[in-house]
DNA sequence: AATGAATGAGCGTTCATTCAT
DNA sequence: GATGAATGAACGCTCATTCAT
């Protein structure tokens, strides 16, 4: 009605941000298959048409969700990472960070931790991807450790990986499905932390060979 | 696993059983949500209406799986657990015993990894339950090693087991939805099991004060 | 399982007996069409398959019961009417029998005065029998009358039976679904019956023509 | 009647008495239970969903259609006790009147006498409401009758209002669910009219003393 | 005859999606 | 672009009826 601002959209992809958002809400307090469209509309503040004027279908929308959210997260966690040298501290981060992250974003800590799960399908046409790479950046940061010696070197980091992500997936979903307490969450990811890398630390006198990875 | 035991109803009395069996294909292959009642009865070679015989409603059937499945599990986890006499061997077990049940039960993988998380307040419902007992299995093994003196004191038992739940959710979600090849599994068992282990173990000068339990 | 003792069915036809007394209560309680077929087999004490032994279908145990209940009504009130001489006595006590016998038996009230249109189909069809008989019945008393010159001459006895039927079911049903107090009832079909004869009453100066009935 | 008034909802806004008039057509062929809300939509041309837009549930759609007619029928009533001034000429026309609606209108007649009862859940919730403003008002033009000395004394109000409801249905019934000829309504009426009248007339020589109201 | 587990057709209702305005 | 009333396919569940025992 007004001038145009710019960007792909009405009034500068005002709109889209507005119902992702909504979205998170909505899926992470319903699940996605008991969210309604309309449910995610009311939340945005727009029409229940207005939806599919940007995104196809609900399952896109997810998908987008998905795409967006964890997006957002790499660049974030790529940014921590840099601000570490050591493998060890990276690790350490990587855990702590992301705990931290959902610690003041419950929202997105169910969307990410039981959402991802909500469709099989969507799960394994879509996660193969920026779930994916989510997955490299972590097995990175351990094979990295591994060349340089400081952390063991016969295992794999792709497993470990999964590992942690899977740890860290437990802990915050039982957080989220709990009391979610504040604090709580901060110690476990310090013990995690604490545990995982003794575990992972190079063994003085083990001979470092590294392990193939599947 | 052996012979049938209680026959709860009519001729032969193994119906709640195929049903079980059924739906855990189906719910694999499919997710919880799009699962059909129908095509579960027809998996199991039963009408449709016969499946109300057993189960209140398609939510109960999946919480009855899990039910089933959990403490079916609980019971091989605790015989395997008296097998073996340091909480170090136990821990291994049960990480590596897990993950070995799972290799020859793809689809009871993807129903507990995946389709637990279908429905957030299936699982609040049900979290509160059999599988608090599975955490306090976890947890009473490490609280054990920890007073032995064999586990490091500084980690809370209970978190700790949530970090295992995690990591073996994790691995195994991922090896569900992913290839799924014979032996990749054990691989992964037998490293998550290596690394958790030395992260665990006590430190030669560590004060071994244990940490309180939230 | 020992001598059967004669009647058209097992052990004298006890059991059909039972199921129409359960179907009484569970069709009073609940409507026919809320009422479950399981549940009046439950109250009378049998299996659900066992009812299909007795009768066709659960239309037809309803047809049934108001064939019996309507048989047994309309003996009763052929009685009554033979104990007294004059139509104005016989009219008076069509209504206080009536609803006399429905303070005692408030299911049969509820049987007659509800279920009776719970299908217009099974109305149609079976209405004209019986209910038939019925409303002759009370239009042949009211003939009578006209014909000896106690009641007025000027209204069609059948309309008048279907006003008395009206009027009493207005009655037991407002009754039946309200407090069902004893006494009540009483009142009213004193009531309704001073009124009805008073308004039925030949009048001194009239001309007694008789009404052509349609 | 004549023209709408409130545009409840959409485009044009006669949808919902559009469905309201189906399900008088659909409710009175088939009976409450037998009646299928797609059946309902297809006479009504509209989609089976759109119901759900007017109408909580097929139970509310029958509430509605009572609520609605209902309503009206009491707004007519009152016109017309208006027009008249002596309590027996009110009286007989509320019989006359009545009955002369149904004439044209032989569903609601039979959605009315016969639907009314297909629940008896349903009649116990709507019948304290409209169904008492209903009686409320037969019974008020009856008391003043009394007060007035046109009407007998000794009868409580509100039983005679139940009688000549009970009256109305018993003949509206019988019509609706028969022939249901031209002109018989008409001369039952009349005829009800008559009698009733004659039987409430104050009597000349009687004590007036009011009957208590239970 | 009696049982009651099994059946499966059938229905009320939901909700993602469309499209006239 | 934005709206939201309308759509109608789809599905969980019920329950009268059957029939092997």
């Amino acid at each position: 009605m007004s001038a145009a601002v710019g960007a792909r959209s009405p009034r500068g992809g005002d709109k889209r941000d507005r119902i992702l958002k909504a979205a998170v809400k909505v899926f992470a307090r319903k699940g996605f298959y008991a969210s309604r469209v309309s449910e995610i509309a009311r939340a945005a503040g727009v029409a229940d048409g207005t939806i599919y004027l940007y995104f196809k279908s609900k399952d896109e929308l997810l998908t987008s969700l998905f795409e967006d959210r964890i997006a957002r997260l790499l660049v974030l966690l790529r940014e921590e990472c840099a601000r570490y040298d050591t493998a060890p501290d990276k690790v350490r981060r990587l855990v702590e960070f992301q705990l931290g992250l959902l610690e003041g974003e419950r929202d997105l800590a169910e969307v990410i931790t039981v959402n991802l799960r909500q469709s099989s399908r969507l799960l394994k046409q879509y996660a193969t991807k920026r779930f994916g790479e989510y997955l490299d950046l972590m097995a990175a940061v351990i094979a990295d450790g591994q060349r340089s010696g400081e952390l063991r070197g016969d295992v794999s980091p792709r497993i470990m990986a999964r590992v942690i992500f899977g740890g860290l997936d437990g802990v915050a979903m039982t957080w989220a499905l709990g009391s979610a307490e504040a604090g709580t969450l901060r110690r476990a990811a310090s013990q995690f932390a604490d545990v995982l890398l003794d575990g992972l630390r190079a063994q003085p006198g083990a001979l470092q060979r590294p392990a193939a990875d599947p």
